[in-house]
DNA sequence: CTACAAGTTGGAGTGCGCTCGAAGTCAAGC
DNA sequence: GCTTGACTTCGAGCGCACTCCAACTTGTAG
């Protein structure tokens, strides 16, 4: 797949996956030979799966940081634990997150509420 | 309340409560014959409101919006039914998002115990 | 063969939400 | 009266995550 397909495909623009290599969220895409990257299916996935937790707010360095132990464990499970805990770190930041968005809801559910009682008042 | 009290109550850095006001998050605050800002309960309380909508992620142009929807509904509920749409409209907001990460984090939770399960391979 | 779209690089620019620095003012304590 | 420190204004700077530009090369279509 060129760069456009993958642009399609997961909704980020060629600018943004050019830099997403460049800062080494990406590794090293192949290239025809002219020069132009050739995103395989494995590309696809990894960017489907950093789009998720992209989606959840981790910040790019922690991205790059996972990436970094992907590669370094390529042949080995040296980093599946670090992994792991990078991970589920995130996983806890996420959950504190969500508890905080349920109990802003909840007073924003109740000035919602106040608002409709006082233009009731003056129909 | 002097500034410092209202940034150790808020959270906020007085750098922050000056620039709020600037930028008209914050209705002119009055002050002492120094010129120094003096904040009331009133303040206080609009500013946990608006905490609440940061920690939700609201703009500050939308909150900026709201902010001077109120000043100008002051002694009248002609802007009421406005400001309860904002509300709304920014409800809908985050509880779209609340629907995403939940969704990312059974894919998170899949992942992690993908790597338990390569970890106990070799244990 | 030429035109043109789509790619390449490196580096600069953008928008957001603060955050900080410089230079000056004010008032309370000694 | 003098020092100290919290305040004031204005404007510049920062970190993040892109986003865009200029200049150039490449590959396909007519």
């Amino acid at each position: 797949m060129r760069i456009r397909d993958v642009a399609a495909a997961t909704g980020l623009s060629a600018h943004t996956l050019r830099w997403y290599e460049k800062i080494g969220l990406l590794r090293s895409v192949e290239r025809d030979r002219g020069g132009r990257r050739l995103f395989t299916q494995d590309d696809l996935r990894w960017l489907e799966f950093i789009g998720r937790l992209r989606e959840m707010d981790m910040p790019v360095r922690e991205m790059v940081r996972y990436a970094e132990l992907r590669e370094r464990g390529e042949q080995g499970e040296a980093t599946l634990a670090a992994r792991r805990e990078l991970l589920e770190v995130h996983r806890q930041r996420v959950r504190e997150r969500m508890d905080r968005l349920t109990a802003c809801l909840t007073h924003l559910d109740d000035k919602i509420a106040w608002y409709r009682g006082q233009e009731d008042d003056h129909a």
